[in-house]
DNA sequence: ACCTGAACACCGTTCAAGT
DNA sequence: ACCTGAACACCGTTCAAGT
């Protein structure tokens, strides 16, 4: 984990690994199965950094673990790839079980419950992913912005060239989150109390 | 394009490319610059394929190229991945630009059009990843959730055990993508008309 | 129980040489 | 202008051999 956020993901070869822990290749298979072994434990390491789901009510409860998994993934830029991509471990699976207790605890139809929870979980995701692949921070942000435009005629990309300086100039985005985290969040409350 | 259909991301070598193709690998380097040059320009041919952003009203616009950029995601596995590590060529500039004009015409304040742009977008992305992380095509999809649960204690994670199941019984999950969406736009809309 | 040297079957990419 | 053989610096992984 530490190798992974100090030189990033793609950096991170099992010879490499080895070196930087003081052994050769070989003697890392005595302890994993293989990379990819490497990588789910190294996922379910970070997952356990979230904090638990807490017990209080429905809304705050998956809104808080919501914004507790995006800040993990933000301090770990390489775990969001793989969230996809692993088979979660027992620290995601405890955090999986927890969130749906808070979802059947809304009085939400099962379906709606079941459809929230994706659409909760997508967001994190999507949006962690998103913003890693644009986000550079802070200050190589306005150079690699800069370098964007360039290759892209303004002429032909008003709103894109706008877009993207509002991106720059900030804070528009402080909390865009959050802004779409409530969204989703007001719409199940919305169809909880109308169903209740 | 058709070979990383037919094969898979990962099965995607220059080598192997090149002997499909009935040349050497070396062959290659006369038509791309690099294996990433070359993954870029697959991603933007897909993207050439999703319809253009109607110029009707903001909310079927916005709904109707979501919808259908899931739907060409979902005809191209390996594309969701790329969309989010490759730079945007041509085709998604051009749509970006007009998803951005649908959000201009909306009647949102710009910092509520942009925040909704990435909304939109990260759904799209977040939920095709997440789909393709767990879905493997009906058949299979049963043996997949068995072998996973197999793994899962019952006792210790009753609700997880229940929603995965609810994903094999269906069909509660006909429409997750467009709940999601219809949440997200529904929120936009709200804010639209309290607005103006 | 844990480490390791040698080896295998792969990668992406460069460069000089061909036609 | 396009193709290619040889080579370089990498990969993940196995296996037999060491302590």
């Amino acid at each position: 984990v530490a190798f992974a956020d100090a030189h990033g993901l793609a950096a991170l070869s099992m010879r490499k690994l080895a070196r930087e822990l003081g052994f050769e290749v070989m003697s890392l298979y005595n302890h994993v199965a293989s990379k990819d072994d490497l990588l789910t434990g190294m996922l379910d390491l970070v997952a356990a950094e979230v904090p638990p789901v807490t017990h209080g009510p429905w809304k705050a409860a998956v809104r808080d673990h919501a914004v507790g998994t995006s800040q993990m993934l933000q301090r770990h830029p390489w775990a969001g790839g793989l969230w996809i991509s692993q088979p979660p471990g027992p620290a995601r699976l405890g955090a999986m079980e927890s969130l749906l207790r808070a979802f059947a605890r809304s009085g939400l139809p099962p379906d709606v419950a079941h459809r929230g929870f994706h659409a909760v979980t997508n967001h994190v995701v999507g949006f962690t992913l998103q913003e890693q692949s644009f986000d550079l921070g802070a200050d190589q942000m306005e150079q690699a912005a800069e370098e964007f435009l360039a290759t892209v005629p303004v002429e032909e990309y008003p709103l894109l060239h706008q877009h993207v300086r509002e991106h720059v100039e900030g804070p528009v985005d402080e909390d865009e989150f959050g802004f779409g985290l409530e969204l989703i969040l007001d719409g199940l409350e919305r169809i909880a109390v109308a169903g209740g």
